[in-house]
RNA sequence: GGUCCGCUAGCUCAAUUGGCAGAGCAACUGACUCUUAAUUAGUAGGUUCUCGGUUCAAGUCCGAGGCGGAUCACCA
């Protein structure tokens, strides 16, 4: 054992870089990682090749054991992964080791490590290790490599968070989420479970001959949705430029161009507030189809939804994670609820009526919902739905045509220009979808465009759709028929894992800096 | 942005009416060759989120602020 020198007086220079106990414990690594160099033993190595994962040694020895009987050990193996746990007695030790599929016990012994033994003098848990031997059953039936040799991979300089309670602070689980992905198997699997969602949206798509494109995350005219978008500035060019709050308006072009089925997978972002349900960068996937409706589209969200819920979790039925909520199933076809209608049923208030300002927000502040002044008429019934509507709807469904004057991109009715062929898709009380029979009448896009500018300049709304007239020009040269699909991933996320805060499925979300 | 709740050792948590800030894990010095929240003897570790106030005395009470959570408002 050699001493390790604990500075006599502690470092005053820098009074914020944490506390002085904080300090010598991660000094006291600093100082092992320099023992191993002194005895020739690079802490940081270039190159090392596990052969196996924990789970497949595991399954080795157990082919193993089928053949042979009890007593049964594999040939050598290598593995590589993080010390979680050390269990040590003088001249042997056990260690458990996290990989990316699993943990496995290595049983490490002097006399048969040899040299090498010598390392678990400087080892600690958090440290990156690899192990080569065979795998065997210890008499408390643990399978286990014994260590035939042993190399230090990584030397971690700062400690795990507590091994049996793991990181439970839920600030710190965002701020450093490797620390909740290393302490906290359910955080690894949302992780994983995104990632197989975001995967098998693709295949979906994929295999219905929809090509995945990508288009500008920086914009002249963040248009395509009612939305405050970020602004940034492009120095060469001189030119403020604004981040993306949609991708509809350039997929679209790209199906004047005679992009069939196109869709696009992205981050996009809105300078809005932040909760549960809010990110300010997310991700959509967009897709437009060519020679579809919006009822086709809305036969599309169900598939893929439930086919999605079906390949990650095996099942189209989501169950609660808590007794106060139901399970959520996705099993199609979902209700399909003429909006008005719904509307009425809730509150009694008819949009096709109650169509003026004054005459909604009268009903609204009759009903008891909060009126915000100054507001345009589309704006409220958002309001009224989002209020009155939505919460209900925990169990998957859809809400049917909208008001024209809140969807000025959706193409209206044949026979009523009030309403358009839109739907939104609902679960657990939050819109996940949203789509339409697209507008393909460029002479009533532009009217409509200029509508909601209009209505952006007498009621100062900043979120008011925006005017593109690259987008327009397009429009001009004819887009085919098409219904246009957004899906909120994390949101979508939300549903198939159970989860009901954002925060837990994107890795790193958005948190007021700590100064 | 409003309201409510939380912030104590590296991590997980205690601290009675305002009365000496404590435990487990991790760390450090030892013992220990089949343990698995190993066992075992000892040691060290604190700006109780920050600033101010009340008080003989503040982790605890009051005020302001920071960060987070829940909820309402707004948005997807």
């Amino acid at each position: 054992m050699r001493a390790n020198p604990i500075p006599e007086t502690p470092d005053q220079t820098n009074p914020d870089s944490g506390g002085v106990a904080e300090e010598r414990l991660l000094e006291t690594r600093v100082q092992k990682a320099a023992n191993l160099r002194a005895r020739g033993i690079d802490p940081y190595p270039a190159r090392f090749k596990p052969t196996v994962t924990s789970i497949r040694a595991v399954a080795r020895l157990e082919a193993r054991e089928a053949k042979l009987g009890e007593g049964a050990k594999t040939r050598s193996v290598t593995i590589a992964g993080r010390v979680m746990a050390r269990r040590g007695m003088g001249k042997a030790a056990f260690l458990d080791i996290k990989d990316a599929d699993g943990k496995i016990q290595v049983h490490a012994r002097q006399d048969v490590l040899g040299a090498d033994f010598a390392i678990l003098d400087d080892l600690d848990i958090g440290d990156i290790v690899g192990v080569k031997g065979p795998v065997f059953r210890t008499r408390r039936g643990e399978p286990s490599v014994e260590a035939r040799s042993f190399t230090m991979l990584t030397k971690a300089v700062r400690g795990l968070p507590d091994k049996w309670a793991g990181l439970q602070d839920i600030e710190k689980r965002f701020r450093q989420r490797e620390l909740d992905l290393i302490t906290n198997d359910r955080s690894m699997a949302l992780v994983r479970t995104r990632s197989a969602i975001v995967s098998a949206i693709r295949r979906f798509m994929e295999k219905q001959d929809f090509i995945e494109v990508e288009t500008p995350v920086m914009v002249n005219v963040a248009a395509g949705a009612s939305a405050q978008p970020f602004q940034t500035h492009h120095n060469a060019l001189n030119r403020d430029l604004y981040l993306r709050i949609a991708t509809e308006l350039h997929l679209k072009r790209l199906v004047v161009g005679g992009i069939d089925r196109v869709f696009e997978i992205g981050r996009i972002f809105r300078n809005e507030g932040i909760d549960a349900e809010h990110n300010p960068e997310f991700t959509t996937i967009e897709s437009y189809q060519a020679y579809a409706d919006y009822n086709d589209v809305m036969q599309m969200v169900e598939d893929l939804v439930s086919s999605v819920a079906q390949s990650v979790t095996g099942s189209m039925i989501i169950p609660s994670l808590n007794e106060s909520e139901p399970d959520i199933d996705l099993t199609p076809p979902w209700p399909r609820l003429d909006l008005r209608t719904e509307i009425m049923n809730r509150t009694g208030i008819d949009f096709l009526n109650e169509n003026e300002v004054e005459s909604l927000s009268g009903a609204m502040r009759e009903r008891g919902i909060h009126v915000e002044d100054g507001l345009p008429w589309g704006r409220l019934l958002d309001k009224v739905i989002s209020a009155e509507v939505e919460p209900h709807l925990i169990q998957p469904v859809f809400l049917v045509d909208y008001p024209t004057e809140m969807s000025p991109l959706a193409k209206h009715k044949p026979e009523d220009d009030r309403i358009v062929e839109r739907f939104e898709a609902f679960a657990i009380g939050t819109e996940f979808a949203n789509a339409f029979t697209e507008l393909n009448d460029p002479v009533e896009q532009r009217k409509r465009f200029e509508e909601q500018e209009r209505l952006r300049q007498s009621f100062g709304d900043d979120e008011m759709d925006r005017l593109d007239e690259d987008f327009l020009v397009a429009m001009e040269h004819g887009m085919p028929p098409a219904g246009g699909l957004g899906l909120g991933i994390d949101r979508l996320s939300l549903l198939i894992t159970g989860e009901r805060s954002i925060r837990e499925v994107i890795a790193f979300p958005q948190l007021r800096r700590l100064d």
